[in-house]
DNA sequence: AAAAAAT
């Protein structure tokens, strides 16, 4: 293309989506929208890739809800995404992008919500389905969705909706639509095995890869730290301590791990929530919405969250346990660093999970800086000075006098102190049992005597392993 | 090898 597009009204949109760009305050389509835009609104096939945070959900919403049919109160656009909440979210953008459009409906349709309220917007002849697909297949065998007039099909997150587990829903969701259809396929990622797949869902599909560069990628720092010295839930608790973050999420490996790591950050006096699959719906949507309004700062999920959430809130991801696969990796940095702000990875690996790291790396094309824990001297003199800050805040307060009063009273106890001895006593029993001063951090040598032990355990275990 | 996705 040798054009280079500016705003969103050279892209060929219709007046009322322009109109509810403006009022959602964008102006000009990044890279990906400009990109695909014009070929989604010519009714091509498009395969596009770019990067976490780069408004894929526009790219596609934005075309296909253009050429809907609003005098049509049938399906006519179909987005299938991989967790419910992610489902909720490309449905509500939808609504916000359609809000000038007279006469369009949009559902979002997903496991664990009441049937009755789907039902309900199901009557209403939504020309927009947004959904997870078990329950559309549900739906679909009910009789209560009918795809027979759908014209464009889009897979969000198109890697994972084609990996098994998926695939064949998907394949079964597709049988029950016209077999003439445009089809759009989106993810950050593509894995050869998977972009192969693709083939067989599209039509001469417009292919974009939007590359990261400085000017695109999102501002993103990684480090990583080896497991070492102390456990990872105490390290946590130090790294959340030295870090200055608004909001933060803690991918683990398991829905179990969740509830472990939320109940020691609770313990630590964090504001801080578990989330997983196995939660019912309304928790589950629940907890996402206080993490999204600032009523709880840290979240601490299973991979149900690494794909597509938008928060903008969130300058740290921590990798609590590394992900298996670089895919997940890179999903889930991507959920800091959008809308333009700056955002913070880090990673914990243990000793013998460095060919995990060294995989990451070596995919992403990046050099992981490598962090130490923050040291006692560290945390000390932030700890310090939010009490100095509190202290502050007490002194600015007008409701001192009746203490100073109180102190007059405290005084004969302690006759031959002096005010500073006193502020010292005190000083020690505020601090509670966060102390201001921090004992120095463990040695974070193993001392080769325990080395030895935990080599000859591993051979133990291999040798066991093998015969088996 | 875990999690996700209908009940």
């Amino acid at each position: 293309m040798s054009k280079v597009e500016k705003y969103f009204s050279d892209l060929g949109l219709k007046a009322h989506i322009l109109n509810a760009l403006a009022d959602l305050g964008y102006e000009k389509p990044s890279p990906i929208q400009s990109a695909c835009i014009p070929h989604l609104l010519a009714g091509r096939d498009v395969l596009g890739m770019a990067q976490t945070g780069s408004g894929k959900t526009a790219a596609f919403s934005l075309p296909l809800l253009n050429n809907i049919n609003p005098e049509l109160a049938v399906p006519q656009m179909l987005v299938l995404a991989p967790t419910r909440e992610l489902a909720v979210q490309v449905g509500d953008a939808c609504t916000d992008f359609a809000k000038h459009i007279k006469g369009v409906n949009i559902v979002s349709l997903y496991g664990g919500q009441r049937y009755d309220l789907q039902l309900r917007a199901l009557r209403y002849g939504p020309q927009v389905v947004v959904g997870t697909p078990g329950r559309l297949l549900d739906h679909l065998k009910r009789g209560t969705l009918n795809l027979s007039k759908l014209n464009g099909l889009v897979l969000d997150e198109a890697d994972e909706m084609l990996r098994m587990g998926f695939i064949e829903d998907v394949e079964n969701i597709l049988s029950k639509i016209p077999a003439k259809h445009q089809t759009a396929l989106f993810s950050a990622t593509m894995p050869e095995v998977i972009r192969r797949i693709t083939r067989r869902f599209m039509n001469n599909p417009y292919e974009v890869r939007i590359q990261s560069s400085i000017k695109n990628c999102p501002d993103i720092s990684q480090c990583y730290w080896i497991v070492q010295g102390i456990r990872k839930n105490e390290a946590l608790a130090r790294f959340l301590e030295a870090e200055d973050f608004d909001a933060a999420i803690i991918f683990v490996r398991t829905k179990n791990a969740t509830l472990e790591v939320a109940e020691a950050l609770e313990k630590n006096g964090y504001n801080s929530a578990a989330l997983n699959g196995d939660m019912n719906q309304n928790l589950r949507e629940q907890t996402l919405d206080r993490f999204k309004n600032g009523r709880l700062d840290i979240l601490i999920a299973t991979d149900v969250a690494a794909r597509g959430l938008d928060v903008d809130r969130i300058s740290l991801v921590v990798n609590y346990d590394i992900p298996l696969d670089y895919e997940s990796y890179v999903h889930r940095i991507g959920r800091t660093g959008r809308a333009g702000r700056a955002g913070r990875a880090l990673l914990f690996v243990e000793n013998r999970e460095r060919r995990l790291l060294r995989n990451i790396e070596r995919m992403t094309k990046l050099t992981i800086k490598e962090v130490k824990l923050p040291t006692a001297e560290i945390l000390s003199s932030r700890r310090l000075a939010k009490f100095a800050d509190k202290v502050q805040n007490q002194l600015e307060s007008n409701d001192l006098n009746m203490y100073r009063a109180l102190l007059a009273k405290l005084q004969p106890a302690a006759e031959e102190l002096d005010m500073e001895t006193l502020a010292a006593a005190l000083l020690k029993m505020a601090q509670g049992e966060r102390p201001l001063i921090l004992p120095q951090v463990p040695n974070n040598k193993v001392p080769n005597n325990i080395k030895r032990r935990i080599l000859r355990r591993n051979l133990i275990d291999r040798s066991r392993g093998s015969r088996r």
